[in-house]
DNA sequence: ATCGGGGGCCAC
DNA sequence: AAACGTGGCCCCCGAT
């Protein structure tokens, strides 16, 4: 059952379902001055019903979070601004206008205006408790209600025209649900000690400075670096570091950590530890703690499907680069347990599922693929793994170069599925995941200027990316249809204790907060999700897909 | 002062 | 070992 809403000033909206005596497709139009309490309402009755509403929405990210505000949730959801998205990319227009305004504007034939600006809430500070004005660009005078249905319809069709609509609609569907979800984990948050994080702060970097001093390991740092070199310098000044080292004698081609690591001069290692530290500080020191930390918890603000494979991006806070050493930072609340998952080896398990090569997808069959991939390699797993992950990423220099033979003769299927997506690529063609999220066209040609080819560089590059493309987006949609299936395995837990949350998700990991007690039956959710998301995409395949699942206190233990 | 490209490093 | 994909973010530094 869909029934469509949209929000109006001071909390109020209307929604357009079937349950009604008016005329029209799809029901009665309903005024709802809480708008927050229908939605509750219809997802009450239809839970009793048994007849999961789906909610069509313009925008996920901008309609949820007053409801998580008011303690709303809704089980289901077409986010329309995201599947047309999704759909304009199958079509080849990736990146253009795709919010409602856009899909309506398109649909009868009118100047597509360009998506409204995102307004990107800045930091942790309170969230809006009330419906944001409207920023629709629908054209005045059309109802954004009708808008809904219209466009839902179309994006309906347009799908059941594709030549694989199952899995496009799967899709649809799991992006929406990440769309939840981010909103969900947004309002959640994962719980973050400041105390803890400022102790391992103060540990590494001796005790908080005033704002704009470098801390006191940092400053020591820098002036032995200076000693060592024979001048006063900023350690974080590139172009000064090269002059340095070349006046000592050690001319430098850059200051990468690993060009650096290979030179021998005292001032080296005082370096590296230097860049090691900068970083924690300047990416994750106490000003972040300060910006993104507050009421125990860390809210990351997700941009589902930011990114070209359809992994999402973070709008701020860093939560896609949280470092290895603040996990001891995140604490689960007293009586309360972290369930910590992590698909492992995904991206080798979706080539061997998408490629259909038997033996990839016999060794895909136990928990450590590459182990089983080493007997290829007259045993050496390590080298085992570097052929498969440069057939993966396009690699072609160190020592992968001289292992893809061996690879390409072992898994021969593999290997040609990634190579065929890279010829895609090299000549200027569109490349699809499994289910069918689509990359973006070439910079290069165009309609403006078909006579334009890529350089031999440009097209190498643009073949490495559509290799990895159908990989990693695979293994994105993977990931999105585990959430959805998690997100609705815990909705039927006991909340009574507390509501199990899903407070953090990184690719292919995702961490549970939930209570002590049902900390178990979270890892058995978990498990049964990663199962049928397998199913869901693949069907019957003999390629397995173990999660790792961690039941823990904290985040650094898992 | 502000912008933006580049260098560098973090995560997957 | 260091030319291998997707990103975010901070700093420097030259251009405006």
């Amino acid at each position: 059952m869909r029934i469509a809403a949209v929000a109006e000033a001071e909390g109020g909206g209307r929604l357009r379902g079937p349950d009604a005596q008016a005329p029209g497709p799809d029901g009665a139009v309903r005024r709802a001055d809480d708008l927050a309490a229908a939605v509750a309402e219809h997802e009450r009755g239809a839970a009793d019903r048994g007849t999961p509403v789906r909610w069509i929405v313009a925008d996920t990210a901008h309609f949820y979070p007053p409801l998580l505000e008011r303690g709303v949730r809704i089980a289901r959801c077409h986010d329309i601004a995201l599947v047309e998205a999704l759909l304009q990319g199958h079509a080849g227009r990736f990146g253009e206008a795709h919010a409602l305004g856009a899909a309506w504007a398109r649909l009868h034939g009118r100047e597509v205006p360009p998506d409204p600006a995102r307004s990107g809430a800045e930091g942790a500070g309170p969230q809006t408790a009330l419906f944001e004005p409207d920023r629709s660009t629908l054209p005045p005078g059309v109802d954004p209600l009708d808008a809904l249905v219209q466009v839902h319809d179309d994006q309906r069709r347009r799908i059941a025209e594709l030549p694989r609509p199952g899995r496009f609609a799967l899709l649809a569907a799991v992006e929406s649900a990440g769309a939840l979800a981010a909103a969900e984990m947004a309002h959640d948050g994962v719980p973050w000690r400041a105390d803890v994080h400022d102790a391992v702060l103060t540990e590494q970097l001796g005790p908080r400075p005033p704002a704009g001093r470098r801390p006191p390991v940092l400053a020591d740092l820098a002036a032995r670096i200076g000693e060592a070199l024979g001048r006063s310098l900023n350690p974080d000044s590139p172009a000064q570091l090269m002059r340095a080292f070349e006046a000592a004698g050690h001319p430098v081609a850059s200051t990468r950590s690993w060009v650096l690591r290979r030179v021998e001069h005292p001032a080296v290692p005082l370096l590296l530890r230097y860049k090691e530290l900068a970083r924690l500080h300047s990416a994750h020191g106490w000003s972040w703690l300060d910006t993104w930390v507050s009421g125990g918890r860390f809210r990351a603000d997700y941009i589902v499907g930011g990114v070209v494979s359809g992994r999402w991006a973070t709008r701020g806070g860093g939560a896609l680069q949280i470092p290895k050493v603040l996990r001891r930072a995140v604490v689960a609340d007293p009586g309360w347990r972290l369930v910590c998952a992590d698909a492992g080896q995904l991206e080798p398990r979706i080539l061997a599922a998408v490629s259909g090569d038997s033996a990839l997808a016999a060794a895909a069959g136990s928990d450590d693929l590459y182990a089983r991939l080493a007997g290829s390699f007259g045993g050496d797993r390590q080298r085992a793994k570097i052929a498969l992950l440069a057939a993966m990423y396009g690699q072609t220099g160190g020592d992968a170069a001289a292992l893809l033979p061996r690879m390409r003769q072992a898994y021969p299927r593999a290997v040609d599925h990634v190579d065929a997506a890279a010829r895609e690529g090299e000549h200027g063609h569109l490349v699809r995941s499994w289910l069918g999220r689509t990359c973006p066209p070439p910079m290069w040609g165009g309609a403006d200027d078909p006579e334009a080819g890529p350089g031999e560089r440009a097209a190498r590059e643009r073949g490495r990316f559509t290799r990895n493309f159908v990989i990693q987006a695979t293994a994105s949609e993977w990931a999105l249809v585990l959430m959805a299936a998690v997100r609705r395995g815990l909705a039927g837990l006991d909340a009574s204790r507390g509501r199990p949350q899903m407070v953090f998700f990184q690719h292919d990991e995702l961490v549970l907060h939930v209570p002590a007690e049902l900390a178990e039956a979270a890892a058995a959710t978990l498990r049964a999700a990663a199962d049928e998301a397998a199913a869901q995409m693949f069907g019957d395949t003999p390629v397995r897909f173990p999660l790792d699942v961690a039941v823990v206190e904290r985040y650094s233990q898992a």
